[in-house]
DNA sequence: AAGTGGTCTAGACCACCTT
DNA sequence: AGGTGGTCTAGACCACTTT
């Protein structure tokens, strides 16, 4: 193309930047197909091999996915390895589990000051508050509060606290939009206080890992905030770094 | 039908992997530089492209680092990048922390039916063990054992426990060419036993965090097992899922 | 000025999926 | 057979580092 630029930015990283945009616009929903590449290069005016590098930068990001001889695909959180994708506990024998929720409370509510700070909004402001239970193998294993910004789930509320499904992220991009891109986790171990001692039959004081998650959107926006507290007996934190 | 699949290894993965041997091999040191881009290609008889996306996969991989306009050269663990690159404990404001080692004990040992298992080796083979305490503003806040496979690491006995560096890394691969290339985590929360009270001068039961860390280099070789157990008042886990 | 890696292009062919 | 993504090539030009 010839359009002198003063940018700096390789035209594949323009090309990503325009996807993002677009992706994130709702333009092509969760698990629907993209244009081809040619067609899609030729409507952005590069050459195929420009766009393809922008394609599979957000294919390592796990934005989209590729299929060879079919297309390239919005990514869901509804195949297996997604489902695992943010799900680091396992038991200690290496097997995955798939946990059971079990929802104790869910309402809205004013903002915590901690919870202000986490999600980056200002302090007061309306959140929509889940407390539950996992239970894996029909034992209570972690006690978990989930912490939702209501501006950007507007009308969460209005969901019953025994409708809310298993595996979140994928209610959030379905019904929301919202696409949870990458989450921070913070551990620490911690001793059992009353409430955990009660919800996950466990004597006071006894060690738990405690799991602080803030959840990104694709734009970087903190959609989420968690904190799980986890019974370890039988279960892991399991973590590769390369 | 007993469908014979016709294997199929794309050029640059053929490249990379005699790559990967040759580094393994010790051909280029780290933090030498590899000959050129189109030197190798010429050499592999394939074009600039082919050998690029090779070398662009190791880089990835931490493997290699790229200078534009200087080369390509075997990435070290000297670089501060490098140095935290494993390092996910952090203090709870968020500030990077750079631990000081203390030597507890030091020595050659026949492998326990534990270790031999998560280092793959056979039962009772050597294995080089190491018992240390990590110091942070001071105050002891790990109590970490280490062990090696001797096979891996001849005459590694011969280093008495107070000339250990604070690094391992850079001296696995700088003494013994043993690149860690990937680390494999497992993490939950303990009781604090006799020895972590003592050392770490908390409470009998005191919750620690307790990290079971396997060591890989290039080929995929268990090359150290670590347990390390944390008082985790100031510190953290820090962990980033994309 | 010369050499390196980084970007971009255009075209060929291969492997896979669908019709 | 036709379309999709995956690999491979050859060449051009750009950005950066060194001489």
């Amino acid at each position: 193309m010839a359009a002198a630029k003063p940018k700096f930015l390789p035209l594949y990283q323009q090309v990503k930047a325009s996807l993002i945009k677009r992706i994130s616009a709702g333009e092509w929903p969760p698990g629907t197909f993209l244009p081809s590449e040619t067609a899609l290069a030729e409507k952005y005016g590069v050459s195929q091999g420009t766009l393809r590098k922008a394609l599979i930068e957000l294919t390592n990001e796990r934005c989209l996915v590729r299929y060879q001889g079919k297309g390239t695909a919005v990514a869901t959180f509804e195949s297996d390895q997604a489902l695992f994708r943010f799900l680091r506990i396992r038991r200690k024998d290496g097997k995955k589990v798939q946990p059971v929720s079990l929802a104790v409370s869910a309402r809205a509510d004013a903002a915590t000051p901690e919870e202000s700070k986490e999600l980056r909004i200002a302090n007061g402001k309306r959140v929509y508050r889940m407390e539950r239970i996992r239970l894996i193998d029909g034992r209570a294993v972690v006690n978990e509060v989930i912490t939702l910004p209501l501006e950007l789930f507007p009308g969460f509320d209005s969901i019953g606290p025994s409708n809310l499904p298993n595996t979140l992220y994928d209610l959030y991009q379905k019904s929301y939009g919202v696409i949870v891109a990458l989450v921070e986790e913070r551990l620490d171990a911690v001793a059992a206080d009353a409430a955990d001692a009660k919800r996950l039959k466990v004597p006071l004081g006894y060690p738990l890992l405690r799991i602080l998650r803030l959840a990104f959107d694709l734009k970087g926006t903190v959609v989420e905030l968690r904190d799980s507290r986890c019974v370890t007996d039988s279960l892991e934190y399991s973590n590769e770094i390369r």
